[in-house]
This record gives structure tokens, sequence and C-alpha cells, in this order.
DNA sequence: GCAAAAGTGTTGCCCCTACACCCATGT
DNA sequence: ACATGGGTGTAGGGGCAACACTTTTGC
């Protein structure tokens, strides 16, 4: 292989998060704005180029980091995207992963080196974004929909417990429909994700409710 | 961006197939044997580096067209891997694909540009591969099982049709277990996926079975 | 007539969906 | 007492696994 062939010389990886959160019953996607070009003044995901000496994941973390200040987000592959335009600049082709946190426990730099401002989105309001970040988004949608189906990725949410109501609310806000209590305490239950604790609270209603945990994950 | 910032200079893509048949009732994977450094006279999975105007599956189709012949391979997307270390010369982001022929329907070129080789391989006797191929190739067989039990993957077996117990073989072999006949049936025609025509024909028994063809996909 | 393979049905289990009533509490 | 939300059970459908006998035909 030789390191300057034109047909693969200027080739690079773009790591790129779509990070969720759930505001008020909605499900919101984190954008920033970018301060260079390309797309200088775009909305965009957060991520960018990855560098030699990161893993893929470390390259990404590094990157919401420099963009958000966020830090230990918990990522998961989503998929790739590698048509040979997307990036107006060099060939890109982009590794996307999904996350969600807490908006409400984090601080989001609004500002940085790279980028002039950040939000959290409604889905359904997300602007025209730099790249094929719409693209990857409209993807990282459909994963994350499966993926709360089969992990514990919600568990960012509690970290002092919760009540079924309660973690009921977030499953719906981001399937976007209702679900039928019995059928939700079942399913849930028969995951084996969650235990319940002697504790209870009162969610929304006057009635106390009880109070379950994730598991800790075992390796 | 910046495209000479050293950070991020001599990345480039890998794109990369794990092609598999069945051959006397064994799952077997296409393995080159690599001309050039790295990895010179080590066997490898078919795959390379993408070039700058190449679309990934685009040049995948080349790479596998110009390390054994082939042409006109549907592939799956795997995975990615891409640990920072895992090729000596630059940093490269492996993109992974799946695909399946009928090995006894084509000819595989032997010797190439930049092979001196190239084999079908049983899945237990795989030697030690170039790159993180192992790895892939591991990864690649589950993929494999999952996605035969979803799609018809293994229609390039039958372009003139086939018997149940014809098919069933098929499966068992790249599942690696025994399957029932009436719940093997059941599941197959359930999957709106094949469809029975007029003819019969005799597969290894004394009693003619009927010949069913996978529906051409509409889109 | 027997060996070898093709064809066929039923049962139980699990998961999913749909659906209605009582309970506890704060006002 | 009533409104609000928490908690519970049942029945039907679909997919999956387990399991045995009859049919055809070549020898």
């Amino acid at each position: 292989m030789e390191v300057n062939n034109p047909k693969y010389e200027h080739q690079g990886i773009h790591v790129i998060a779509s990070i969720f959160t759930i505001d008020k019953g909605k499900l919101k996607i984190l954008l920033v704005k970018r301060k260079n070009n390309p797309y200088q003044g775009l909305w965009a995901l957060t991520g960018g180029a990855l560098y030699n000496d990161e893993d893929l994941e470390e390259g990404l973390k590094r990157e919401i980091y420099e963009k958000t200040g966020l830090e230990n987000i918990e990522v998961k592959l989503a998929n790739v995207f590698g048509k040979k335009n997307r990036s107006p600049v060099m060939r890109m082709v982009a590794v996307t992963y999904i996350g969600i946190i807490d908006a409400s426990k984090v601080e989001i730099a609004k500002s940085t080196l790279k980028t002039s401002n950040a939000e959290w989105f409604s889905i359904d309001e997300v602007p025209h974004l730099a790249y094929d970040h719409n693209e990857i988004i409209t993807d990282a949608i459909k994963k994350l929909k499966e993926e709360i189906l089969k992990t514990d990725l919600l568990k960012v949410f509690f970290p002092n417990g919760f009540t079924l109501p309660e973690l009921q609310k977030v499953y719906e806000s981001i399937l976007e429909k209702k679900l039928d209590r019995r059928n939700f305490r079942k399913k849930i239950l028969n995951m084996d994700m969650i235990i319940p604790t002697e504790e209870e609270k009162i969610f929304e209603g006057k009635k106390k409710a009880k109070i379950y945990k994730f598991k800790e994950k075992e390796e």
C-alpha cells in the first residue's frame, strides 16, 4: 500500500454522535453551530475528524468534549455513511453513534473553539444541517427506538431509581406513542433489566408507586 | 478542516468482504493470498483501500473483482473495525460486508496483480490472517446467520428453483445445526419469500419433492 | 418388503396486543 | 364524593420448539 497514492490520498474518518435527551416529554437532539468552514454558520451534529492516535469511540468522545464540554457519554455504534461526495473538503467516511443523556444534569458549552452555539432541538424541528447530518439523524432515531427496547440505555435518566409510570413516560416520549400500562409493566419486568426496591414515592398522581432500579451490568 | 493536518493525515478506508459459499454441506469463506506488503504471503479477506471517487460498495466490488475476478456479488453491510493500530502502514478504518455465492458456478482467479492464490476455507480451518481479518470473519459469520433468517440471501444458490429439503440443507450448513423438517417448512413458507411452482423433482431421496422459487423482489 | 426421503398437525410456551376494574390519596 | 393516577388479569393471535406417522419409490 502506497501512502501517497493519489487514488486514496486525503481521506479521513468522521466520528459523529446523535446525542438525545428528553425534555418535557419531547425527544430532543443536541446540535452545535459551526464556527468554521465548511458549512460555517450551519447547525450540525457533534463529531468531527478522527485523529490517527485514537480509537473510534475515543475520538468521538474527544470531539463531543471539544464541541460541547460533555464527558462520559455512553454511545452505541449506529451506522456508516460513505457517499463519495459527502464532504466538500476531502473524502470522508462517517462512523455514526447514538447516545442519550439527561440534559437537566449537565451543562452544555455554548461556545467553543469550533462552535458558536449549542442547542437541544425537538426532533421534528431540526433545521437544515451541515453535511449529510439530517440523514444521519433520521437513521439514528430509528436506531434509538430499537435500542431502548433491547438495552438499558435509559438508565442515565434514573441514577436514583424510578417508578414504572415514570419510566413509561420516557419510553412514550421516544417511541412517540402511548403504551398500555399493564403491557408495559410486563414487558419491562420480563426484560430482566430492572429490580424492585423496598421504597415507594409519588410521581405524578396522589398514590405512591414502587421504586425500581436498573440492574448493575455484570460482565 | 485542514487537509494536511498531521493529526489526521494519511488515513484511509478499507472495504472488506467476507464472501461465503457452501461446499459439500460445509460453510466456506473465500480467502486470497497477499502478494505484497504488508502481510505479504499471508491469507486475507478480499477487499482493500477505497478510492476517492468511489462509493463504499462500489469500491468493494472493484476490490473483489481485482482480487478474485468475481463480479455482481450482492453484499450487505456488516460492521466497522477501527482500532488505531489495525494497519501497520497507515491509519485505516475498515467497513465490512458479507456476501454469499455459489462457488460451483463461478471461476475464481487464482492469481492477480495483488494475489498469488485464492481458496475456499472451511470456517473452522481459517488460518492466521492479515490485519484483523480473523476478527472480522468471526463477526461476519454471526451476521450471516442472522441475515439468512431475515432475507433471501440464499437465492444465489437456486436460480432455477429448489425443493424445501434442498434449501433446508443449506440453512443447516450455515447455522451448523439440524432443523426440524416440519418447523422449517412452516417458518420458510411464513416468511413470504418463496412461492411453489407446479414442478417436482428428486433431490436426495427416491420421492419427488415440490419445487419452489424465491419471489422476485419488488421495490 | 424394506430402506430412504418427502410430506403433514398438534400441543405447549412465550411474547405481544387489547381491554376494564379496583385502590389509595389529596382536594 | 370525586378526580387522579397506580396497580392488576385475562383472552386471542403469532412465532417457535418438540414430537410420529404415512406416502412414494428404488432396490
